[in-house]
DNA sequence: ACCCCGACCTGAGGGC
DNA sequence: TGCCCTCAGGTCGGGG
């Protein structure tokens, strides 16, 4: 379900009810989760304070003030949602998180996320964390960065750029949409890619991102917001989901194809595919 | 060292 | 109504 705009907006949503918040009540109803649940988990964090809040790719990170952090990942499915009143667990509600202002719910049906706690200073070094790329928001990422990153790569660009190595945050629909906007085919080697499409390409990502936290998100099946609203840029997909139907800059029906197992959208007019590498220069 | 693929799970939706 | 099949936004570890 969710990608870098969808965690973002999450993490946004829970900051009024945590931040600077005391932990007071843990529950925890399931713990086979893609790792367990730690057995200690209510123990360590009941009573502790919520000094800050982070996301490093799709990681929340929600520092503690007994220096640890509590690593959420919300899988493919995994959500939060915040009640002002007790209220009932759902039927994949894993985790509870009381504090004085709200009760916040993770609910993940297919529990490929994560609930985890790490010594903040560990963070680093951890093992989930430690080979990420850059943060495709920051200073840190730019076409150069990802030319660099890419050019010697002879795989399609599509699926790299979901490689967490390369940058991190990029899953299946931002990485049709950024591809649209760039004009890139999704099947184009890595190295044909130019400088100059790097950079197209870097600075699409960027605000294809920037623009779906905007709009809080996509809401695709029951993705919304801890207060239950939608986030609407599902409404601004060129491409993603829209197999056969008219690319709105062209008009030519929108093509679709499976790639590394991952189902990916394209206008064959917008975004054609060359044969050659451009010669270099 | 790289890349691809299956596996991890449940639920929704379509076809029959 | 219901069964069976396919598909779904992420990530990791193993095998080639």
């Amino acid at each position: 379900m969710p990608e870098l705009p969808e965690v973002e907006t999450t993490l946004r949503g829970l900051a009024p009810y945590l931040h600077a918040q005391a932990i007071t009540a843990v529950t925890v109803r399931r713990t086979d989760l893609r790792q367990p649940i730690p057995a200690n988990l209510a123990k360590s964090i009941t009573h502790q304070t919520v000094s800050s809040l982070e996301r490093r790719s799709k990681y929340m990170l929600l520092h503690l003030a007994n220096r640890q952090t509590l690593l959420i990942h919300l899988g493919m499915s995994g959500r939060f949602t915040t009640y002002t009143t007790p209220t009932p667990p759902a039927k994949h509600t894993h985790v509870i998180l009381t504090t004085p202002k709200a009760e916040l719910h993770f609910t993940d049906p297919r529990r490929f996320g994560l609930c985890l706690l790490i010594p903040t200073a560990k963070l680093a070094t951890h093992p989930l964390l430690k080979h990420l790329g850059p943060e495709p928001l920051s200073p840190a990422f730019s076409g150069k960065t990802l030319h660099t990153a890419i050019h010697t790569k002879k795989t399609a660009v599509k699926p790299t750029l979901m490689d967490a190595k390369v940058v991190v945050g990029v899953g299946n629909i931002y990485a049709s949409e950024s591809l649209f906007r760039s004009h890139i085919h999704p099947k184009t080697p890595c190295s044909n890619l130019t400088l100059k499409q790097c950079e197209v390409l870097a600075g699409h990502i960027r605000q294809t991102l920037t623009d779906a936290i905007t709009a809080g998100g996509s809401t695709l099946r029951d993705y919304r917001h801890g207060d239950g609203q939608l986030g609407y840029f599902q409404h601004q997909f060129n491409v993603y989901g829209r197999k056969g139907e008219s690319c709105p800059t062209c008009g030519t029906p929108i093509e679709h194809a499976v790639m590394a197992q991952r189902s990916t959208y394209w206008c064959p007019t917008c975004q054609p595919l060359k044969a050659n590498k451009k010669a270099p220069r």
